[in-house]
DNA sequence: ATAATATGTAATCATTTGATTACGCAATTA
DNA sequence: TAATTGCGTAATCAAATGATTACATATTAT
């Protein structure tokens, strides 16, 4: 493949491969040909997405033997979120999420 | 340019010219030209930026005469943000940012 | 009516991206 | 020791991306 360019987290993030990779290792480590099984594109291909993932900090990977489990480090995350917090005045989801999940906190507080 | 392909929030803010002409006009609308003269890039290059922008709902477009005023529409955001949040227990800031307004709620109720 | 302005669009181009097949190599198993 | 397994990497390729210049068109100002 080419050589790399840009490598940040809204890049990685933005290709839907590397967003259920992420997603399937978030709560288990895998090995990379278990992560290859559940894609129909080639263990190359996945490779690659997992290269690209932990270039930008979002998957480490521990050698074990001739296996590499990949776990995902979601912290980057962090960073789209601050993004996005900053205009969460403008969207509404989050901002009544939030809304509600204080007031059921509040509520709960009350009756107390 | 090529045929669009994919087109969705994810790869509309994956790249930073984007990303910062949503910053731009996320508070006030500007028209085209105005916007393109903030960047190094190209007039055309910047349209072309705004039409992907407004493909995925992130940009809408008014009419005014011959110049076109571009406002920002961030709701899309809210699909990028419920994404992350399915994570949060994983990365610190968010939740930590969270975890202390509830304290503080509580805090405040207790008090009551 | 003519010039200037605001913009879209087409043609073109270099680069990046995402994928494939083929191969190599170290670790494990038989 | 020989076969198998779990990977990385190189060569290659099609398509997408991001940008440019040149041109077209509608609106507004002179």
């Amino acid at each position: 493949m080419a050589a790399a360019a840009r490598r940040d987290v809204f890049q990685a993030i933005a290709d839907p491969v590397r967003r259920e990779i992420l997603g399937l290792i978030a709560f288990e480590p895998m090995n990379l040909n278990a992560i290859a099984e559940k894609f129909d594109i080639s263990r190359p291909a996945i490779s690659n997405h997992i290269k690209i993932l932990s270039e930008c900090g979002m998957v480490s990977i521990t050698q074990q033997g001739r296996e590499r489990y990949c776990e995902a480090k979601l912290d980057p995350l962090g960073e789209v979120n601050q993004w996005i917090d900053q205009y969460s005045q403008f969207w509404s989801r989050r901002f009544d999420s939030l809304n509600s999940y204080i007031n059921k906190v509040q509520h709960q507080n009350k009756q107390k």
